[in-house]
RNA sequence: GACCCUAUCGUCUAGAGGCCUAGGACAAUACCCUUUCACGGUAUGAACCGGGGUUCGAAUCCCCGUGGGGUCGCCA
């Protein structure tokens, strides 16, 4: 360890071709928390440079993603495609100082040069045909081609370093080629623009998908040759679908904003995410605050997590329970009147919370069961058949009558349902399930007395003339 | 094919050589609670991939095998 105080700067650095995926989330997450727990900063570039498959949407959806998560930046957005002059800067450098060089294979030969190594069953790589060396020709240069430039990668020796969650890795340079840099139209590539990056914004931890632990070694080898820093590197497994292959649009929610959309609590994704791959013994469920405090590298598993939305949703039922009414209520509203659902003021949404949160697993299951306050609903024929037969209208009609005239709160509906079951000789489920039906088209809901305070008696009453009309 | 990573209940995981008769959570099953359905409570079943080492002692360390994942672009 160090002793030097020198802060901690993470960074996430999406690509915007598409929305903030879920694996992409948690990397954020990872990379955020560590900056948080170390009290340092955590800095959000966008990789645009492929400028074919990047878009202002795409760059909008991750924002809107890191915002709904609450995992905010202390710098940037940095966009790579500003940073153009930087990037030829220096890949002039390096092309002065003889660590890269111009190299004029054409996309054809580079084909054939890479069919044939398959062919033998090699590994593609570039030849090096145009690596300079001592006492070597160089090929002609072909009338109007223009080159790329490539890194002039060591030839041997190895690459190593202490991965922060897989431990050491090693490398052979022999594995790795001379890799472009920069593309025949003058445009840098991902590897040169990360490097360039990560040391002109003094990424002290690169926290980053286990997709890029081979594009590790090249990182390094050109820090070096730039004579910058390494930072440290710690990569964090993949998610894998909930069938445990890898994780794509077939396995439905995969767009941390679709977990919005879908009813999920940011909290509860949070909660989720943090405990998938990482640790901290026993515990489960644990504030943003708590996860920070405890997060760590030490104690994230290094194999890759299978995604359970069991375990996501029991989270979210539990983060519905503690949620405070009014922003449920709010939640309620908005997703209802999304439906076309006029949902208001009356009843007050957040009364209906709190009678059902503790019983739906995300919010659109709370709005469904909203739902019949604010638009009678009509109950299905087979439920009308079922429930509201002769006998059961009858005692309706008894318990309207005693409704008329009692006070509207839940104990003294109680009373007046009691005392209509002690007038019918009826048990409490052969009045209360045909009353559910009656109001609210299905035969289960919480305690019936509550249902009815918070329906009121106007509505009540006037559904309750329409069945026995 | 080459290279890299990885391997504990169905799933997420605890486990840093003796605390392991392998712990917790989700899911499952059973029972309890109950004004229906849920919620909640209690209980039960369920795992160290295989083979070799090292060691007095291995889920933990090493090797091989096998399974899974990743990467091999003028994509990022």
């Amino acid at each position: 360890m160090t002793t030097r105080t020198s802060i901690v700067r993470t960074r996430f650095a999406p690509s915007p071709t598409g929305y903030l995926h879920i694996g992409g989330a948690r990397t954020a997450l990872f990379a955020w928390a560590y900056a948080r727990h170390h009290a340092g900063q955590f800095i959000l570039r966008i990789e645009d440079t492929d400028v074919a498959r990047s878009t202002p949407e795409a760059v909008q959806a991750i924002l809107d993603g890191m915002q709904w998560l609450g995992l905010a930046h202390d710098e940037g957005p940095f966009y790579q495609m500003e940073r153009m002059d930087r990037y030829r800067e220096v890949i002039g450098q390096m092309l002065a100082a003889g660590t890269a060089y111009h190299c004029y294979t054409s996309i054809e030969e580079l084909d054939a040069l890479r069919a044939e190594q398959e062919a033998n069953k090699e590994k593609p790589r570039y030849d090096g045909r145009w690596r300079p060396a001592p006492g070597k020709t160089l090929p002609a240069i072909p009338p109007g081609c223009s080159p790329v430039v490539r890194f002039r990668n060591p030839a041997d020796g190895v690459v190593a370093w202490d991965d922060l969650v897989k431990g050491r890795i090693e490398i052979a340079n022999a594995e790795l080629d001379d890799f472009i840099i920069a593309r025949a139209d003058g445009t840098p590539t991902y590897n040169f623009c990360v490097v360039v990056d990560d040391s002109d914004m003094q990424i002290t931890h690169v926290i980053r998908g286990d997709d890029h632990v081979n594009n590790t070694p090249r990182q390094i080898n050109l820090l070096q040759a730039l004579g910058a820093p390494v930072p440290r590197y710690g990569h964090v497994s993949m998610i894998l679908g909930d069938d445990g292959t890898k994780l794509s649009k077939r396995h439905g929610a995969v767009s941390v904003m679709q977990y919005e959309e879908n009813g999920y609590l940011p909290e509860a994704v949070l909660n989720y995410l943090a405990r998938l791959g990482w640790s901290h013994g026993d515990e489960e469920v644990f504030s943003l605050e708590q996860f920070v405090a405890w997060f760590d590298l030490d104690h994230i598993t290094a194999s890759a997590a299978q995604f359970n939305t069991e375990k996501l949703n029991w989270l979210n039922a539990h983060y519905i329970k503690l949620a405070d009414d009014a922003r449920l209520g709010g939640e309620i509203v908005r997703r209802l009147v999304k439906e076309g659902v006029p949902a208001g003021k009356v009843p007050d949404p957040a009364l209906i919370a709190a009678l059902y949160k503790d019983r739906v697993v995300n919010l659109n299951e709370l709005a469904d069961c909203a739902h019949p306050f604010y638009a009678s609903v009509q109950a299905s024929e087979e439920l009308t058949a079922q429930h509201l037969t002769a006998p059961a209208q009858a005692a309706l009609a008894e318990l309207r009558t005693r409704l008329a005239n009692v006070a509207w709160v839940a104990a003294e509906l109680a009373q007046a349902l009691k005392a209509t079951l002690a007038a019918t000789g009826l048990k409490m489920p052969q009045v209360a399930i045909p009353l559910r039906v009656a109001l609210l088209g299905q035969p289960q809901s919480p305690a019936i007395d509550r249902v009815l305070a918070v329906l009121g008696r106007e509505e009540t009453l006037r559904r309750l003339d329409q069945i026995l009309a």
